[in-house]
DNA sequence: TGGTGGGGAGAACGGTCGTTCTCCCTGGTG
DNA sequence: CACCAGGGAGAACGACCGTTCTCCCCACCA
Protein backbone atom coordinates (compact mmCIF):
# COMPACT_ATOMS: atom_id res chain seq x y z
CA UNK A 1 0.00 0.00 0.00
CA UNK A 2 2.02 2.44 -1.30
CA UNK A 3 -0.56 5.62 -1.50
CA UNK A 4 -0.51 4.73 2.44
CA UNK A 5 -4.63 4.11 2.93
CA UNK A 6 -4.79 7.18 5.27
CA UNK A 7 -3.48 9.44 2.78
CA UNK A 8 -6.02 8.32 0.48
CA UNK A 9 -8.67 8.31 2.67
CA UNK A 10 -8.01 11.89 3.52
CA UNK A 11 -7.98 12.70 -0.19
CA UNK A 12 -11.44 11.36 -1.18
CA UNK A 13 -12.98 12.29 1.55
CA UNK A 14 -11.57 16.23 1.10
CA UNK A 15 -12.81 15.87 -2.46
CA UNK A 16 -16.76 14.83 -1.64
CA UNK A 17 -16.25 17.67 1.02
CA UNK A 18 -14.55 20.32 -1.17
CA UNK A 19 -17.22 20.22 -4.39
CA UNK A 20 -19.97 19.41 -2.34
CA UNK A 21 -19.28 22.55 0.28
CA UNK A 22 -17.15 24.44 -1.36
CA UNK A 23 -13.20 24.79 -0.35
CA UNK A 24 -13.61 27.73 2.09
CA UNK A 25 -16.40 25.72 3.26
CA UNK A 26 -14.97 23.07 5.09
CA UNK A 27 -12.21 22.96 7.76
CA UNK A 28 -9.19 21.15 8.51
CA UNK A 29 -11.38 19.65 11.33
CA UNK A 30 -14.46 18.82 9.60
CA UNK A 31 -11.85 16.71 6.92
CA UNK A 32 -9.81 14.80 9.13
CA UNK A 33 -13.36 13.73 11.40
CA UNK A 34 -15.05 12.49 8.29
CA UNK A 35 -11.81 10.82 7.17
CA UNK A 36 -11.41 9.08 10.80
CA UNK A 37 -7.78 10.46 11.18
CA UNK A 38 -6.00 12.43 13.33
CA UNK A 39 -5.02 15.79 13.05
CA UNK A 40 -1.09 14.73 13.02
CA UNK A 41 -1.60 12.06 10.57
CA UNK A 42 -3.12 14.65 7.77
CA UNK A 43 -0.20 17.26 8.29
CA UNK A 44 2.14 14.13 8.12
CA UNK A 45 0.91 13.66 4.15
CA UNK A 46 -0.01 17.06 3.17
CA UNK A 47 2.30 20.44 4.25
CA UNK A 48 -1.01 22.06 4.53
CA UNK A 49 -4.65 22.67 3.49
CA UNK A 50 -3.91 24.07 0.51
CA UNK A 51 -2.34 21.56 -0.89
CA UNK A 52 -5.10 19.02 -0.13
CA UNK A 53 -6.89 21.04 -2.14
CA UNK A 54 -4.78 20.95 -5.45
CA UNK A 55 -4.31 17.30 -4.88
CA UNK A 56 -8.34 17.51 -5.19
CA UNK A 57 -8.07 19.05 -8.68
CA UNK A 58 -5.16 17.16 -9.86
CA UNK A 59 -7.48 13.85 -9.08
CA UNK A 60 -10.27 15.42 -10.65
CA UNK A 61 -7.73 16.46 -13.25
CA UNK A 62 -6.43 12.44 -14.17
CA UNK A 63 -9.90 11.16 -13.62
CA UNK A 64 -11.17 13.53 -16.41
CA UNK A 65 -7.91 12.74 -18.94
CA UNK A 66 -8.63 8.88 -18.53
CA UNK A 67 -12.06 9.07 -19.01
CA UNK A 68 -11.64 10.45 -21.76
CA UNK A 69 -8.43 9.00 -23.26
CA UNK A 70 -6.07 9.39 -26.15
CA UNK A 71 -8.40 11.06 -28.90
CA UNK A 72 -7.44 8.67 -32.24
CA UNK A 73 -5.40 10.40 -34.38
CA UNK A 74 -7.74 9.43 -37.46
CA UNK A 75 -10.24 11.45 -38.67
CA UNK A 76 -13.46 9.49 -37.99
CA UNK A 77 -12.20 8.10 -34.47
CA UNK A 78 -11.07 12.11 -33.49
CA UNK A 79 -15.28 13.04 -34.43
CA UNK A 80 -16.38 10.49 -32.24
CA UNK A 81 -13.79 11.03 -29.37
CA UNK A 82 -15.49 14.51 -29.92
CA UNK A 83 -18.62 13.46 -29.66
CA UNK A 84 -18.17 10.95 -26.85
CA UNK A 85 -16.83 13.83 -24.62
CA UNK A 86 -19.69 16.18 -25.00
CA UNK A 87 -21.86 13.36 -24.28
CA UNK A 88 -19.68 12.59 -21.39
CA UNK A 89 -20.49 16.37 -20.21
CA UNK A 90 -24.24 16.08 -20.55
CA UNK A 91 -24.41 13.57 -18.95
CA UNK A 92 -22.44 14.82 -16.09
CA UNK A 93 -24.86 17.80 -15.77
CA UNK A 94 -27.77 15.38 -14.96
CA UNK A 95 -26.00 13.38 -12.39
CA UNK A 96 -27.16 13.36 -8.84
CA UNK A 97 -25.40 15.76 -6.61
CA UNK A 98 -23.73 17.72 -9.62
CA UNK A 99 -22.25 21.62 -8.35
CA UNK A 100 -21.00 22.59 -11.35
CA UNK A 101 -16.95 22.56 -12.53
CA UNK A 102 -14.73 22.01 -9.49
CA UNK A 103 -12.50 23.86 -11.11
CA UNK A 104 -14.78 26.92 -12.53
CA UNK A 105 -15.96 27.05 -8.30
CA UNK A 106 -12.31 26.61 -7.05
CA UNK A 107 -11.16 29.59 -8.97
CA UNK A 108 -14.30 31.31 -7.97
CA UNK A 109 -13.08 31.03 -4.30
CA UNK A 110 -9.13 32.00 -5.30
CA UNK A 111 -8.99 35.34 -6.54
CA UNK A 112 -4.72 35.47 -6.56
CA UNK A 113 -4.08 34.08 -10.17
CA UNK A 114 -0.37 32.57 -8.89
CA UNK A 115 -1.86 30.58 -6.30
CA UNK A 116 -1.40 26.58 -6.22
CA UNK A 117 -4.98 26.13 -7.20
CA UNK A 118 -5.60 28.82 -10.40
CA UNK A 119 -2.28 27.25 -11.12
CA UNK A 120 -3.83 23.50 -11.17
CA UNK A 121 -6.93 25.14 -13.19
CA UNK A 122 -4.75 26.82 -15.25
CA UNK A 123 -3.23 23.42 -16.23
CA UNK A 124 -6.41 21.14 -16.29
CA UNK A 125 -8.02 23.94 -18.70
CA UNK A 126 -5.33 24.23 -20.81
CA UNK A 127 -5.12 20.23 -21.19
CA UNK A 128 -9.22 20.20 -22.11
CA UNK A 129 -8.56 22.96 -24.58
CA UNK A 130 -5.54 21.40 -26.30
CA UNK A 131 -7.05 18.06 -26.62
CA UNK A 132 -10.25 19.59 -28.18
CA UNK A 133 -7.80 21.81 -30.45
CA UNK A 134 -6.19 18.45 -31.30
CA UNK A 135 -9.19 16.32 -32.24
CA UNK A 136 -10.78 19.30 -34.26
CA UNK A 137 -7.48 19.96 -36.09
CA UNK A 138 -7.56 16.00 -36.96
CA UNK A 139 -11.38 15.62 -37.27
CA UNK A 140 -10.93 18.27 -40.62
CA UNK A 141 -12.02 21.30 -39.06
CA UNK A 142 -10.25 24.10 -40.90
CA UNK A 143 -9.86 26.26 -37.88
CA UNK A 144 -9.03 24.11 -34.66
CA UNK A 145 -8.04 26.59 -32.28
CA UNK A 146 -11.06 28.31 -32.66
CA UNK A 147 -13.67 25.52 -33.01
CA UNK A 148 -11.87 24.14 -29.53
CA UNK A 149 -12.40 27.91 -28.07
CA UNK A 150 -16.17 27.82 -28.56
CA UNK A 151 -16.26 23.80 -27.59
CA UNK A 152 -14.96 25.34 -24.29
CA UNK A 153 -17.17 28.41 -23.73
CA UNK A 154 -20.03 25.96 -24.45
CA UNK A 155 -18.96 23.33 -21.96
CA UNK A 156 -18.82 26.05 -19.17
CA UNK A 157 -21.66 27.44 -19.88
CA UNK A 158 -23.42 24.15 -19.52
CA UNK A 159 -21.85 23.59 -16.76
CA UNK A 160 -23.38 26.99 -15.14
CA UNK A 161 -26.22 26.11 -16.53
CA UNK A 162 -26.10 22.53 -14.67
CA UNK A 163 -25.52 23.90 -11.84
CA UNK A 164 -28.03 26.94 -11.96
CA UNK A 165 -30.59 25.88 -13.91
CA UNK A 166 -32.44 22.76 -15.00
CA UNK A 167 -30.00 20.14 -16.61
CA UNK A 168 -32.61 19.43 -19.42
CA UNK A 169 -30.30 21.92 -21.64
CA UNK A 170 -27.53 19.18 -22.32
CA UNK A 171 -28.32 19.57 -26.11
CA UNK A 172 -24.63 21.51 -26.88
CA UNK B 1 -29.58 61.74 3.42
CA UNK B 2 -31.99 59.15 3.36
CA UNK B 3 -29.87 56.14 2.51
CA UNK B 4 -27.68 57.02 5.64
CA UNK B 5 -24.44 57.90 3.83
CA UNK B 6 -22.81 55.25 6.19
CA UNK B 7 -24.69 52.59 4.80
CA UNK B 8 -24.16 53.50 1.39
CA UNK B 9 -20.52 53.81 2.21
CA UNK B 10 -20.72 50.13 3.69
CA UNK B 11 -22.42 48.48 1.10
CA UNK B 12 -20.15 49.81 -1.79
CA UNK B 13 -16.50 48.83 -0.31
CA UNK B 14 -18.45 45.59 0.26
CA UNK B 15 -19.58 44.93 -3.41
CA UNK B 16 -16.01 46.11 -4.10
CA UNK B 17 -14.22 43.19 -1.57
CA UNK B 18 -16.45 40.46 -2.08
CA UNK B 19 -16.87 40.59 -5.91
CA UNK B 20 -12.85 40.81 -5.95
CA UNK B 21 -11.95 38.71 -3.27
CA UNK B 22 -14.91 36.39 -2.66
CA UNK B 23 -17.45 36.35 -0.11
CA UNK B 24 -16.04 34.09 2.67
CA UNK B 25 -12.47 35.18 1.95
CA UNK B 26 -13.50 39.09 3.43
CA UNK B 27 -15.00 38.95 7.20
CA UNK B 28 -16.76 41.73 8.43
CA UNK B 29 -13.89 43.56 10.53
CA UNK B 30 -12.16 43.83 6.85
CA UNK B 31 -15.13 45.66 5.64
CA UNK B 32 -16.07 47.70 8.33
CA UNK B 33 -12.11 48.91 8.70
CA UNK B 34 -12.63 49.51 4.81
CA UNK B 35 -15.27 51.37 4.75
CA UNK B 36 -14.35 53.58 8.16
CA UNK B 37 -16.98 52.48 9.84
CA UNK B 38 -17.74 50.73 13.31
CA UNK B 39 -18.82 47.22 13.79
CA UNK B 40 -21.81 48.66 16.05
CA UNK B 41 -22.76 51.43 13.04
CA UNK B 42 -22.56 48.04 10.85
CA UNK B 43 -25.04 45.79 12.90
CA UNK B 44 -27.35 48.76 12.83
CA UNK B 45 -27.55 48.45 9.29
CA UNK B 46 -27.56 45.36 8.59
CA UNK B 47 -28.77 42.47 10.53
CA UNK B 48 -25.67 40.04 9.68
CA UNK B 49 -23.22 39.25 6.92
CA UNK B 50 -25.42 37.43 4.67
CA UNK B 51 -27.68 40.27 4.55
CA UNK B 52 -24.83 42.41 3.38
CA UNK B 53 -24.48 39.84 0.65
CA UNK B 54 -27.55 39.52 -0.70
CA UNK B 55 -27.82 43.38 -0.55
CA UNK B 56 -24.82 43.70 -2.54
CA UNK B 57 -25.79 40.92 -5.42
CA UNK B 58 -29.26 42.84 -5.56
CA UNK B 59 -27.81 46.41 -6.09
CA UNK B 60 -25.80 44.76 -9.07
CA UNK B 61 -28.90 42.79 -10.23
CA UNK B 62 -30.53 46.75 -9.83
CA UNK B 63 -27.75 48.55 -11.87
CA UNK B 64 -27.85 45.70 -14.56
CA UNK B 65 -31.30 45.71 -14.95
CA UNK B 66 -30.97 49.50 -14.93
CA UNK B 67 -28.33 49.57 -17.66
CA UNK B 68 -30.10 47.19 -19.90
CA UNK B 69 -33.36 49.25 -19.79
CA UNK B 70 -36.72 48.22 -20.51
CA UNK B 71 -36.39 45.86 -24.47
CA UNK B 72 -38.64 47.83 -27.08
CA UNK B 73 -41.64 46.06 -27.63
CA UNK B 74 -41.23 46.39 -31.86
CA UNK B 75 -39.19 43.74 -33.34
CA UNK B 76 -36.31 46.17 -34.90
CA UNK B 77 -35.74 47.31 -31.15
CA UNK B 78 -36.20 44.11 -29.65
CA UNK B 79 -32.91 43.23 -32.13
CA UNK B 80 -31.16 46.01 -31.07
CA UNK B 81 -31.37 45.74 -27.56
CA UNK B 82 -30.51 42.17 -27.95
CA UNK B 83 -27.17 43.05 -29.61
CA UNK B 84 -26.38 46.05 -27.13
CA UNK B 85 -26.58 43.55 -24.43
CA UNK B 86 -24.58 40.73 -25.96
CA UNK B 87 -22.09 44.06 -26.50
CA UNK B 88 -22.42 45.04 -23.10
CA UNK B 89 -21.18 41.71 -22.19
CA UNK B 90 -18.25 41.75 -24.19
CA UNK B 91 -17.10 44.64 -23.14
CA UNK B 92 -17.21 43.71 -19.49
CA UNK B 93 -15.46 40.72 -19.95
CA UNK B 94 -12.24 42.85 -21.23
CA UNK B 95 -12.34 45.46 -18.29
CA UNK B 96 -9.90 45.72 -15.68
CA UNK B 97 -10.43 43.85 -12.74
CA UNK B 98 -12.87 41.51 -14.39
CA UNK B 99 -13.36 38.26 -11.90
CA UNK B 100 -16.65 36.41 -13.70
CA UNK B 101 -19.88 36.99 -13.26
CA UNK B 102 -20.30 37.96 -9.54
CA UNK B 103 -23.38 35.65 -8.92
CA UNK B 104 -22.36 32.64 -10.87
CA UNK B 105 -19.45 33.31 -8.07
CA UNK B 106 -21.70 33.83 -5.48
CA UNK B 107 -23.42 30.67 -6.09
CA UNK B 108 -20.24 28.38 -6.10
CA UNK B 109 -19.66 29.79 -2.65
CA UNK B 110 -22.94 29.25 -1.51
CA UNK B 111 -23.94 25.29 -1.70
CA UNK B 112 -27.66 25.38 -0.05
CA UNK B 113 -29.62 26.30 -2.92
CA UNK B 114 -32.69 27.93 -0.12
CA UNK B 115 -30.32 30.33 0.90
CA UNK B 116 -30.99 34.11 0.71
CA UNK B 117 -27.90 34.27 -2.00
CA UNK B 118 -28.62 31.67 -3.66
CA UNK B 119 -32.72 32.93 -3.95
CA UNK B 120 -31.16 36.44 -4.65
CA UNK B 121 -28.75 34.70 -7.49
CA UNK B 122 -31.90 32.60 -8.79
CA UNK B 123 -34.02 36.09 -8.74
CA UNK B 124 -31.33 37.96 -11.53
CA UNK B 125 -30.81 34.72 -13.70
CA UNK B 126 -34.70 34.30 -14.35
CA UNK B 127 -35.30 37.80 -14.80
CA UNK B 128 -31.95 37.96 -17.09
CA UNK B 129 -33.68 34.91 -19.20
CA UNK B 130 -37.07 35.87 -19.17
CA UNK B 131 -35.98 39.29 -20.41
CA UNK B 132 -33.68 38.16 -22.93
CA UNK B 133 -36.27 35.37 -24.17
CA UNK B 134 -39.39 38.60 -24.64
CA UNK B 135 -37.10 40.11 -26.16
CA UNK B 136 -35.92 37.68 -28.65
CA UNK B 137 -39.98 36.85 -29.38
CA UNK B 138 -40.81 40.30 -30.31
CA UNK B 139 -37.62 40.29 -32.55
CA UNK B 140 -39.72 37.18 -34.19
CA UNK B 141 -37.23 34.52 -33.19
CA UNK B 142 -39.65 31.40 -33.22
CA UNK B 143 -38.37 29.34 -30.27
CA UNK B 144 -37.49 32.61 -27.95
CA UNK B 145 -37.56 30.19 -24.65
CA UNK B 146 -35.00 27.93 -26.20
CA UNK B 147 -33.07 30.64 -27.67
CA UNK B 148 -32.59 32.82 -24.45
CA UNK B 149 -31.44 29.34 -22.65
CA UNK B 150 -29.08 29.32 -25.03
CA UNK B 151 -27.86 33.16 -25.45
CA UNK B 152 -28.01 32.46 -21.47
CA UNK B 153 -26.25 29.67 -21.77
CA UNK B 154 -23.41 31.47 -23.87
CA UNK B 155 -23.00 34.28 -21.49
CA UNK B 156 -21.83 31.95 -19.25
CA UNK B 157 -19.78 30.69 -20.79
CA UNK B 158 -17.93 33.71 -21.81
CA UNK B 159 -17.84 34.73 -18.14
CA UNK B 160 -15.59 32.26 -17.24
CA UNK B 161 -13.53 32.31 -19.89
CA UNK B 162 -13.11 36.07 -19.24
CA UNK B 163 -12.13 35.38 -16.38
CA UNK B 164 -10.01 32.22 -16.94
CA UNK B 165 -8.98 32.69 -20.45
CA UNK B 166 -7.81 35.88 -22.53
CA UNK B 167 -10.97 37.92 -22.78
CA UNK B 168 -10.42 38.15 -26.62
CA UNK B 169 -12.99 35.48 -26.93
CA UNK B 170 -15.32 38.73 -26.73
CA UNK B 171 -17.00 37.39 -30.14
CA UNK B 172 -19.94 35.27 -28.93
C1' DT C 1 15.74 -8.31 18.52
C1' DG C 2 15.82 -3.82 17.93
C1' DG C 3 14.75 -0.24 15.33
C1' DT C 4 11.84 2.77 12.39
C1' DG C 5 8.09 4.88 10.74
C1' DG C 6 3.07 5.22 10.09
C1' DG C 7 -0.85 6.09 12.69
C1' DG C 8 -3.98 7.22 16.92
C1' DA C 9 -5.17 10.55 20.73
C1' DG C 10 -5.34 14.92 22.29
C1' DA C 11 -3.65 19.42 24.13
C1' DA C 12 -2.37 23.83 22.67
C1' DC C 13 -1.00 28.01 19.74
C1' DG C 14 -2.39 32.53 17.82
C1' DG C 15 -5.45 34.33 14.78
C1' DT C 16 -9.83 35.40 12.75
C1' DC C 17 -14.67 34.62 12.35
C1' DG C 18 -19.47 36.74 13.14
C1' DT C 19 -21.82 38.84 16.78
C1' DT C 20 -23.12 41.57 20.99
C1' DC C 21 -22.23 44.81 24.33
C1' DT C 22 -21.47 49.44 26.83
C1' DC C 23 -20.25 54.21 26.73
C1' DC C 24 -19.96 58.72 24.73
C1' DC C 25 -20.39 62.34 21.35
C1' DT C 26 -22.79 65.27 18.07
C1' DG C 27 -26.28 67.40 15.06
C1' DG C 28 -30.56 68.10 13.97
C1' DT C 29 -35.64 68.38 15.16
C1' DG C 30 -39.66 68.58 18.29
C1' DC D 1 -34.23 73.95 25.34
C1' DA D 2 -34.72 69.02 25.57
C1' DC D 3 -34.49 65.19 23.17
C1' DC D 4 -32.77 61.31 20.65
C1' DA D 5 -31.37 58.73 16.56
C1' DG D 6 -27.05 58.01 14.07
C1' DG D 7 -22.49 57.26 14.50
C1' DG D 8 -17.62 56.60 16.68
C1' DA D 9 -14.63 53.81 19.84
C1' DG D 10 -13.54 49.73 21.73
C1' DA D 11 -13.95 45.64 24.80
C1' DA D 12 -15.63 41.12 24.87
C1' DC D 13 -17.95 36.61 23.54
C1' DG D 14 -17.62 31.84 21.90
C1' DA D 15 -16.59 29.39 18.01
C1' DC D 16 -13.76 28.00 14.51
C1' DC D 17 -9.58 28.53 11.53
C1' DG D 18 -4.99 26.25 10.14
C1' DT D 19 -1.05 24.66 12.41
C1' DT D 20 2.26 22.52 15.74
C1' DC D 21 3.25 19.83 19.53
C1' DT D 22 4.03 15.65 22.69
C1' DC D 23 3.21 10.95 23.84
C1' DC D 24 2.20 6.28 22.88
C1' DC D 25 1.09 2.13 20.18
C1' DC D 26 1.92 -1.23 16.76
C1' DA D 27 3.45 -3.59 12.42
C1' DC D 28 7.06 -4.42 9.64
C1' DC D 29 11.78 -5.43 8.34
C1' DA D 30 16.80 -5.86 8.84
Amino acid sequence: MRPSEARERLLRTASALFYAEGVRGVGVDRVIAEASVTRATFYRHFPGKEDLVVAWLRGVDAAVRERAGDPPPDARGAAAWLLGLTAAVGEQLCGPGFRGCPFINAAAEHPDPDSPVRRAVREHRRWLETAVAGAFGRAGHPEPAAAARRWVLLRDGAMVAGYLADPAAAQA
